[in-house]
DNA sequence: TTTGCTTTTACGGAAACCCGTAAACTTCTT
DNA sequence: AAGAAGTTTACGGGTTTCCGTAAAAGCAAA
């Protein structure tokens, strides 16, 4: 089992239940930080004094509140700590069920295991760590093994993310496409963009662009 | 202080903390349930008893799983609780922070406490009760108060919503238009429609549809 | 270099939008 | 009952989206 652990969880109502579900493991040192950049301090702190962290677990979206801080999210507080220490395990702790941001949560950061947030998260959050401890594979926690396999889910590059984010902003097409020559990204002709358009509204179901757009919404694609 | 009080919230890791924040204010009975059915089920029960609760304190929004429920959030289960117990004090423990939303719940719902879930929200949330159990006024947390004083914002009536989702449901003018007809909704002409839509754009400073849409999904409107 | 395939771009017409103006209808006052 | 004020609807024309077809460009294999 791990000894050191680190929680970066800024709602003071759930690190509280973390650290008790850890305590059970009988995990010797937890700690908790409510920002990501101060989990990273505590991180590359641990690093350099030679008693590293065994394990990071961390909720997906912080709060925005007074305080200025470079890490908003914890996938880029995950990003971050792999530069620093890539071997560490990481587990991701969210709200987050839909299948598309937790795909690429697997395929971008590699982290060992994604628990969903719900009625009976804490006992599926104590077997994840058990397996991961065992050098057991990925793992995802139960309904969402399901939607992950689904080779179907379309590949959305991040040209479609900019794109769909433009059409949000309340851009025209022509304005969009000498915005995109402007940054050197392609295609970028309006006749080219229609085309993506219309790939994704045939793929959402979408019968015109504000519905497009308030789907993608809805799946936090944007 | 209350004696008597039920919980309805779904996430296990929150309510643990819940419980231990009520247990710390001396409050002898607390129960709790990941459902809304089973807490306006409980409530009924406890009334029918003569041993009625005194306060409730509800998550807004709920998972939805493998269960068919009735109530499937916050907002529907308070209402419910209000019509066979019109007397008791109710306290809503979200994540949602909208002034849009917030502010419906204290004139919709009449509700006697709006906590916001953060990094502090144990102790809010205990000073709420603490003021409600001794008859004070209407209480929000912290940064909500000075939203919600914001007379400026832009009375939005139902009437919008209606026509705000149609729109976002992919739907032309001409057939919101028809559909308004058949509901007997009006104005219903498909240029009343529009100068609505174009009342909507000036004030959320929308460029078009798109954007419309876009910027009233982010405020949590639809 | 040619051939065939894919991607990108161009074009054109129909539909839906955007926006201003004006007519028709309500409602209220006198 | 007539007029004023406000609301709802109709209409017209410019813009943008929407959707099909086709030409141009890029690329790989022969």
């Amino acid at each position: 089992m791990f000894n050191k652990v680190l929680i970066a969880e800024d709602l003071d109502t759930i690190s509280i239940a973390i650290v008790q579900a850890l305590e059970t493991l009988s995990i010797t040192e937890i700690h908790h930080t409510k920002y990501c950049d101060d989990a990273l301090l505590k991180l590359k702190k641990a690093l350099h004094d030679n008693v590293p962290y065994d394990l990071v677990i961390s909720d997906l979206s912080f709060k925005v509140d007074h305080r200025e801080n470079k890490l908003t999210s914890g996938e880029e507080l995950i990003e971050a700590i792999k530069k620093v220490q890539p071997g560490i395990k990481t587990v991701i702790f969210s709200i987050e069920d839909k299948s598309f941001r937790i795909k690429s949560l697997f395929n971008n950061l590699g982290i060992n295991a994604y628990v969903c947030k719900g009625r009976d998260s804490i006992q599926e959050l104590q077997a994840a760590i058990q397996r991961i401890s065992n050098n057991e594979e990925v793992i995802v926690s139960n309904e969402l093994a399901l939607a992950l396999r689904d080779k179907t889910i379309f590949e959305i590059e991040s040209y479609d993310i900019i794109l769909l984010k433009s059409l949000a902003k309340g851009q025209t097409l022509d304005e969009i496409s000498s915005e995109f020559k402007d940054s050197r990204i392609q295609p970028n002709g309006s006749s080219s963009l229609e085309k993506r358009i219309n790939r994704l509204k045939i793929y959402f179901k979408a019968n015109n662009n504000v519905h497009l757009i308030a789907i993608t919404k809805d799946l936090g694609l944007i």
